[in-house]
DNA sequence: ATTGTTATTTGCAAATTACATTTAAGTATG
DNA sequence: CATACTTAAATGTAATTTGCAAATAACAAT
């Protein structure tokens, strides 16, 4: 069999959610070396023992961050070399979520960045960043995933808002509106309105039929 | 630092061709135990003296099985866990190639399966087919991908049947024509064309402007 | 009742795509 | 050498999708 030194093995995560209408990245304080203190992704190693895969290891790091799963929760790119880590050779499975603002809003152990605006980074998580941003924005484009960056009810202007931002450029209304209904992805919900000093919105959530909306087409 | 049990770490390669206009999985078979004998991926274990990362572990595992670095080489996806080899927890960084079928034919080592009749593969390779075929498959219809399982010199009926075979489904040729040249990422090669017994066919070569054509749109 | 503000619908122009047909350019055959 | 045959390439039009602008609806505040 190997003889050969084995490289480290560890999950990285790069958590998205938005807040005040900016897709924000969820950053906390390293509480070891290397880079201790500095801002850096949720990571840690992979556990032989308790992880039955890496995704599960993801799982646990990200459940030990913000104390619950993450609704969504995708595999994003291996990066690995000699120089990523002043440990040794490494392989990172890097992961990047969706969760909705609400959900972790309170947590003093977080922070949050606008993804234009996030400090240098230990590690290689710049690059990792990039990488979530660029896949996410892409997949937005023709896929409902933005959707896991709202709560469970919502109106079609939040909805239209938060594809705005994840993918970056304007949309417009009526079209986006046409677009949204016709895949059956939502669902108004009857007699539930969002009132105001005008004319109240419709509040929707996922449909029943979009068990796996993110398999659909927007 | 770390004392716990380190996984195993190897890359899986996927290699795609297009033979008799059918999309192709080259395999071959092992050499040595587990499943010696077996048709499986290429694959091998990460060599952190000599690989600088997990792409050049597999480029190398790909020279090593062709002769030569395959046109296109992407990473696809990572597997792992404890049951996807015997020899113990393992991680698999799988990337998937396409390769014209030209540049391999007459390899004594390699044996073709159409993507639909491929064996019952050892490992997870199961998976990981399937998994590089949905994504082939995916690409193709956005991008210009196919153009890589082509040679040099194709005419744009050779085109047109690579996208039907990796998408899978039918395309109209008159539309084909449009999308493809308004991209202009192909080019007539003035003067050259495919003789027959009917009217000659025009050969294109990839523009110069597509340097990464990988990245326009289709 | 009137005004202001946001939500939602409607209508139509422009662009894209699908489908059907025609024209072009050669070889093979008698 | 004219004709048939086959595939390449171009053309034209219907159907669909998308982009843009305006109209209408529904409420609160005044």
């Amino acid at each position: 069999m190997e003889t050969d030194p084995k490289p480290l093995v560890m999950v990285d995560a790069a958590l998205f959610t938005i807040r005040n209408q900016q897709l924000c990245l969820i950053l906390s304080r390293r509480k070891e070396p290397p880079f201790e203190g500095a801002f850096a992704l949720s990571g840690g190693f992979v556990h032989v023992q308790e992880d039955s895969d890496t995704e599960m290891a993801a799982r646990r790091v990200i459940r030990h961050k913000i104390g619950f799963d993450a609704p969504y929760l995708e595999q994003l790119f291996t990066f690995s070399g000699a120089a990523r880590d002043p440990r040794g050779w490494s392989v990172s499975i890097a992961y990047y979520a969706l969760i909705p603002w609400a959900l972790v809003e309170g947590n003093s152990s977080i922070s949050t960045f606008p993804v234009e605006e996030v400090p240098a980074l230990p590690f290689d998580h710049g690059q990792i960043v990039a990488k979530a941003v660029e896949r996410l924005r892409g997949k937005a484009t023709y896929s409902s995933l933005p959707i896991f960056l709202l709560p469970a009810e919502f109106t079609m202007n939040d909805l239209h808002q938060i594809y705005e931002q994840t993918i970056g450029t304007r949309l417009d209304k009526a079209s986006f509106r046409h677009k949204i209904l016709e895949q059956d992805i939502i669902e108004p919900i009857t007699g539930h309105f969002r009132v105001g000093a005008h004319r109240p919105a419709q509040f929707y959530r996922l449909s029943s039929k979009a068990l796996t909306p993110f398999e659909r087409k927007i």
